[in-house]
DNA sequence: ATGGTGATGGTAAGCGCTTTCCAGCCGCGC
DNA sequence: GCGCGGCTGGAAAGCGCTTACCATCACCAT
């Protein structure tokens, strides 16, 4: 190959176009379309070898856009979470991009940074890039904005699919974790601990995730009956910090409680310190602490956090799966068990005055 | 609005269009343009007001491949990392989706389950997709791909920006890590705690970032003299599973050893777990024990793990600030300090015979 | 022989947007 | 009073690709 007859010497704007390559073969644009890019129409094997040489010779790549453009369609999927570092989101966004990669798309990611507005913010982006599909992976706000709905409902009446990951007040396609039930397994966990003094650690309770598992929890206290005192909620970030600051706020305000249940793993990372380096209170001897969500690294706290086992990974996938399929005619709920893992961070509850 | 004049009822493919706007306005598409989408042109008042107005009532979403097409460039950024839901790659990745949002980028994101292979792949995808910087996140490997090699230059030629986290013996823009001096670091604190015998719990050896730190950590072992007996090296998986069957095996070969140095937290967390519930050793008092990175819950084991402080959220940034400046006529390299946190996981070398 | 039937290749009309020209118009200075 | 430069708006030529639709041609049945 000559240096002159390089196309690619000329790269102006792109770089080497399927034009390059057809006129390299001899043949028309339309047959190196159908041979480079997966047609219905079958090209006779000596000009598709042409074409296939050509291209490699050239380093042909596609120019997406333009195909996006020309097929009215792209080939990924928009994931919007809150926090690409939260492990609770990145697990499930690893679950989602494997999927999504099985089916060969690519993986647009936003991240809000727990600001419901740039979570429309982001679908409008994904909707203007002609995304496939749209995940939201964050938990759903009580009585999610008129906005989103809106933005959503344009999105999917524009043919693009949606789906999303917890609860969200809205008419599309949802993963369901059983959040109030994993949240009654605790209550009840902590009831035959003999535990009669309790603490819940929340995060923001507009948001459903957390109002959920705070309703499952206090619903299922009270129904236990006994002699059980009402919990003390103190609300906080739904992060380690806003846990370790829940912790301590808890733990001035009502001295005698003997067990913490924190809505979420980072919440009981937390409380996990505050109790023990902070307060000097040993675990699970003078104070039980149970998590939510079984982050991967639970088990490797001291003691193993008490939690409850959400298969994040997996509520990714099946999300991802969901808006891969065909469009439903109404919205599918696909719901997610949740199972209590008793570990060492939980024990009976301290005898009155020992 | 009449219901007939809505051109979304004709929605065939694509949903409402410029020139819907624009007719609705009673301009030209030129100038509806200008006002939409920023343009150095002026449009007068009225107007621009006009073509607002009809957008808005329309919901008027810009067609993202059919600008890319036409202006030859996009408004988004490519990340390929190892693993999404590595705590590693999920801080870098945060500071680069943090950078690329306040660019008004969007991210695509790519796992590559640490296969080689995936990487090339996904840089070709990337380009395909004409994103504006292409960011791998990954650590390089020794000698890397000729074909990782050809597929960046291939994109860099084309006008693309390439950077790089960690050293990748590779020709363009790289954040490098003290990976070395860091390692040479916990040499120094072993050595001065008095540990004679040690043991290293490796990753594959065929990263850089493994070979650095390895090699840091045996130079500097080795030029602090002394009568210290040569370091015991275990090569296992770069994760938690890894360096918990590291230790297992390192404890079975070499049993003596006072001090265990994992080349990053993950393969630490894996050692503590090893030590202390399957083995039955006492960290730090029988066994101290040393990570790398300080993923943010190392301060939260038990005992809180000494380890190498690698700024990560920072590096993302920084690699994408990279990407996002023009090109430089060679190649920049930016070093990140690496700081050594002394922790509870460490402690004096269990006096032989005791 | 001859019209019919598939296969295969080419032509050209877009996909929705940007941007270069070009035309019209204003106000200005000489 | 008239030509000229500065502005604003529109017409139209693409950007690189897909995909009807059409033209051939070989081959078969009649």
């Amino acid at each position: 190959m000559q240096p002159g007859d390089d196309p690619r010497a000329r790269r102006g704007p792109g770089g080497v176009t399927l034009r390059d390559v057809a006129e390299r073969a001899g043949v028309s644009l339309a047959t190196a379309s159908r041979v480079l890019n997966g047609s219905s129409r079958v090209v006779g094997p000596d000009l598709a070898a042409r074409v296939g040489r050509a291209a490699a010779e050239l380093r042909y790549a596609a120019n997406g856009p333009a195909q996006a453009l020309a097929r009215a369609t792209t080939n990924v999927a928009g994931l919007v979470v809150h926090e690409v570092d939260d492990p609770y989101f990145a697990s499930i966004a690893a679950g989602a991009m494997r999927v999504a990669t099985e089916h060969g798309l690519l993986t647009m990611m936003a991240s809000t940074s727990r600001d419901a507005g740039r979570e429309v913010e982001y679908v409008h982006r994904f909707q203007a890039q002609r995304v496939r599909a749209v995940l939201l992976a964050g938990s759903g706000r009580v009585g999610d904005g008129e906005e989103l709905g809106r933005a959503l409902a344009d999105f999917a009446d524009g043919g693009g699919r949606v789906a999303l990951v917890s609860e969200h007040d809205l008419p599309f396609d949802t993963v369901l974790p059983a959040n109030r039930r994993g949240a009654a397994a605790v209550a009840r966990l902590l009831r035959d601990l003999g535990h009669r003094e309790v603490g819940v650690l929340a995060g923001p309770g507009e948001l459903r995730t957390v109002a959920d598992r705070l309703a499952g929890f206090l619903d299922a206290w009270e129904q236990l009956g006994g002699d059980r005192s009402e919990p003390v909620v103190v609300e906080a970030d739904f992060s380690r910090a806003g846990g370790h600051a829940a912790t301590l706020s808890l733990l001035a305000r009502a001295p005698q409680v003997t067990a913490v249940f924190a809505l979420n793993d980072l919440m009981a990372v937390g409380a996990l310190s505050a109790l023990q380096a902070d307060l000097g209170r040993r675990v699970p001897d003078d104070v039980s602490v149970v998590g939510f969500d079984d982050l991967w690294f639970t088990g490797d706290l001291q003691p193993a956090l008490t939690t409850v086992r959400l298969p994040l990974e997996e509520m990714g996938a099946r999300a991802m799966e969901l808006v891969l399929s065909p469009a439903p005619a109404d919205p599918r709920r696909v719901p997610v068990p949740a199972e209590l893992l008793v570990r060492g961070s939980t024990g009976p509850a301290r005898r009155p005055g020992t």
